[in-house]
RNA sequence: GGAGAAGUGGCAGAGUGGUCGAAUGCACUGGUCUUGAAAACCAGCGUACGGAAACGUACCAGGGGUUCGAAUCCCUUCUUCUCCGCCA
C-alpha cells in the first residue's frame, strides 16, 4: 500500500514510475486525492463537532455539581442536536474513509529506478548467467518419465487422494525432499537467517499484511468454516511476525528463513507448462526474508541475490537471472530479480526463485515499523523476500540435468544429505 | 466441546460513570553529579489521523449499544488462564 503522503506530495511521479508497470494510474490517483481532500474536510468538521460536544458535556458535569440541576438540563438539549448531526458526519466519514482505502490498495507499488518499463518477460532484462547447458546423451528423457522409471514420485496416485498437482514423493525422491530443504535451511541460517517454523494456515489481516488479500483470494486455499488460507508461500506468515510492531533500528536487519509446503490453486493452465513438477498445487519451499532500514534494502537484496546464486552453483545449476520489467513484475515488489535454472530435456528456463524488494509497501500494510535512533520516532521499515529456493523445478532441473544411461547423478554438497550418491534402478 | 475467571501504555499494575490519555513502579532517553561507571537527583518518555503551527480528534483486546458524558454499564466476537472432556 502506497503512503497517502507520497501522493499528495508527488502524485506526477508516481503516475510516471507506474507507467513503467503498463498502468496508466493518473485516473485512480486523481479519484483517490480528490476522495482525500473531501474525507479530510469531513474529518475537520467532525472533529470540531466532536471537540464542541466534549466541551458541552464536561460543562454539564461541572454544573451537576455545583447543584444547578436545571441549567444541566437545558444543556442536554443542545447536545442532543450536535449528536445527532454527528452520527450523520461519522457514518459520512466512515464511508469515505473505507473508499479511499479501498483505493489506496488497489494501487500498485512504485516500481524501482533500474526497473526498465516493459510489457511482459520478453521485456525482462538478463543479469548474469552461470555455467553451461550439459550435453545430455542419447535417449535422454524428461524429469516426468524419470521419476516414474526410478518410482520417486507417483503423481497417480496423488491425482487419487487429492488431486493432479499433488504429488506424492516416495522413496529417493522423498528422501531427496528431505535433503533439499535441509541443506537450504542449513546454508541460510550460515549465512546468518534465523529458522522459523511457522503456521501453515494465517487468518484474513495476515494476507492482507503482505498482499494476497484483497483480490487474490482466489489463488489461495481458503477453508471457509474458519476462514483461514492455507498459505501460498512462507513469506505470508514469517513477514506477518512483525505485522503491528516497532523494531529497535538495532534491530535492523532482521533475518529469517523458513521451509514450508506452499499452497496454490494456480487455476487454468494446461499442457506442457504443468507437466510434471513446472507446476504444483502444492510444493515445498524454503524462503528468505529480511526486514531492513530503508537505507539499506538495496544492498540488502544484493546479498540475498547472491546467496541464491550460491546455493545454485553449489547445486551446479546452469542458471540466470532476470530483472523483471515494470509490466511482469508483482503488484506489491519494487524491484525483483527472478532465478531460473535451465531444464536440459524440457529444453526449456524453469524459474525457481524470486527475490524482491518491497521496500515500504508492505510495511505500511502491516504497519511494520522502526524507531529511529535520530528522532526516536516510528518510521515504516523495508521487507524483502526471496526463495532459497522453491523445490519442485530445482528437483526437475537436477533430475534432468545430471542423467546418464544408467542412473541420476547427486550433487556432491547434496550427499551427505541424501545418504546416496545416485539414483538407479 | 462444557464450566468458570480475566484482557489497561514496552513490562508490572492502579483506576467501577464526569477534570482519565490514564496513578505508581520498572525499563528506556536526555541532563546534573562522578576520573569513568553505579547509585542518587532533575526532566522527558504511546500510536494514528487532521493542522504551517498552536492545537484538535480517536484509541484502555476488536466491533456494536446505553448516557449530556464510558477504561468503568450492556450486547457480541476474539484471545488468555483454571477445571472437566477429547486427543497427536
Amino acid at each position: 500500500m502506497l503512503q497517502l503522503t507520497t501522493l499528495r506530495q508527488n502524485a506526477e511521479g508516481v503516475i510516471s514510475a507506474l507507467a513503467k508497470r503498463q498502468v496508466d494510474a493518473r485516473p485512480a490517483i486523481d479519484a483517490l486525492l480528490a476522495l482525500n481532500e473531501q474525507r479530510r474536510q469531513v474529518q475537520a468538521e467532525t472533529e470540531n463537532l466532536q471537540s464542541e460536544a466534549n466541551k458541552l458535556a464536561k460543562s454539564i458535569g461541572q454544573l451537576f455539581r455545583e447543584g444547578k440541576a436545571a441549567e444541566a438540563e437545558g444543556m442536554k438539549a443542545q447536545s442532543g442536536a450536535i449528536k445527532e448531526r454527528l452520527s450523520e458526519l461519522a457514518s459520512e466519514l466512515h464511508a469515505l474513509e473505507g473508499k479511499e482505502h479501498d483505493q489506496l490498495v488497489a494501487l500498485p507499488n512504485i516500481p524501482h529506478v533500474s526497473v526498465v518499463a516493459g510489457k511482459s518477460a520478453e521485456d525482462n532484462e538478463i543479469v548474469e548467467s552461470w555455467g553451461q547447458a550439459p550435453v545430455l546423451a542419447e535417449g535422454h528423457v524428461p524429469h516426468w518419465e524419470l521419476t516414474e522409471r526410478y518410482k520417486l514420485i507417483d503423481f497417480e496416485r496423488g491425482v487419487k487422494i487429492t488431486g493432479a498437482g499433488f504429488p506424492v514423493y516416495t522413496g529417493k525422491g522423498a528422501r531427496l525432499q528431505r535433503a533439499l530443504i535441509q541443506f537450504f535451511l542449513d546454508r541460510n541460517t550460515e549465512a546468518g537467517y534465523l529458522e522459523v517454523q511457522p503456521p501453515y494456515f494465517i487468518n484474513e489481516a495476515s494476507g492482507f499484511g503482505t498482499g494476497q488479500l484483497p483480490d487474490k483470494e482466489g489463488q489461495m486455499y481458503h477453508m471457509t468454516t474458519d476462514n483461514l488460507y492455507a498459505i501460498p508461500t512462507a513469506e505470508v506468515p514469517v513477514t506477518n511476525l512483525l505485522r503491528d510492531e516497532i523494531v529497535a533500528e538495532n534491530d535492523l536487519p532482521i533475518k529469517m528463513t523458513a521451509y514450508s509446503p506452499c499452497f496454490r490453486r494456480e487455476a487454468g493452465s494446461y499442457g506442457k507448462d504443468v507437466r510434471g513438477l513446472n507446476r504444483l498445487h502444492q510444493f515445498d519451499k524454503v524462503e528468505i526474508v529480511c526486514v531492513e532500514h530503508p537505507s539499506k534494502s538495496y544492498e540488502r537484496l544484493e546479498e540475498m541475490v547472491a546467496h541464491v546464486a550460491s546455493l545454485l552453483r553449489d547445486l551446479g545449476l546452469h542458471y540466470r537471472i532476470l530483472r523483471l520489467c515494470g509490466g511482469d513484475m508483482g503488484f506489491t515488489s519494487a524491484l525483483t530479480y527472478d532465478f531460473e535454472v535451465w531444464s536440459a530435456a524440457q529444453e526449456r528456463w524453469l524459474e525457481v526463485s524470486s527475490v524482491s524488494n518491497f521496500e515500504t509497501f508492505q510495511a505500511n500494510r502491516l504497519m511494520l515499523r522502526y524507531r529511529s535512533q535520530e528522532d526516536h520516532k516510528p518510521h515504516l521499515a523495508h521487507t524483502l523476500n526471496g526463495s532459497a529456493l522453491a523445490l519442485p523445478r530445482i528437483v526437475a532441473a537436477l533430475l534432468e540435468n545430471n542423467q546418464s544411461p544408467d542412473g541420476i547423478s547427486i550433487p556432491e554438497v547434496l550427499r551427505p544429505y541424501t545418504g546416496f550418491d545416485r539414483i538407479n534402478e
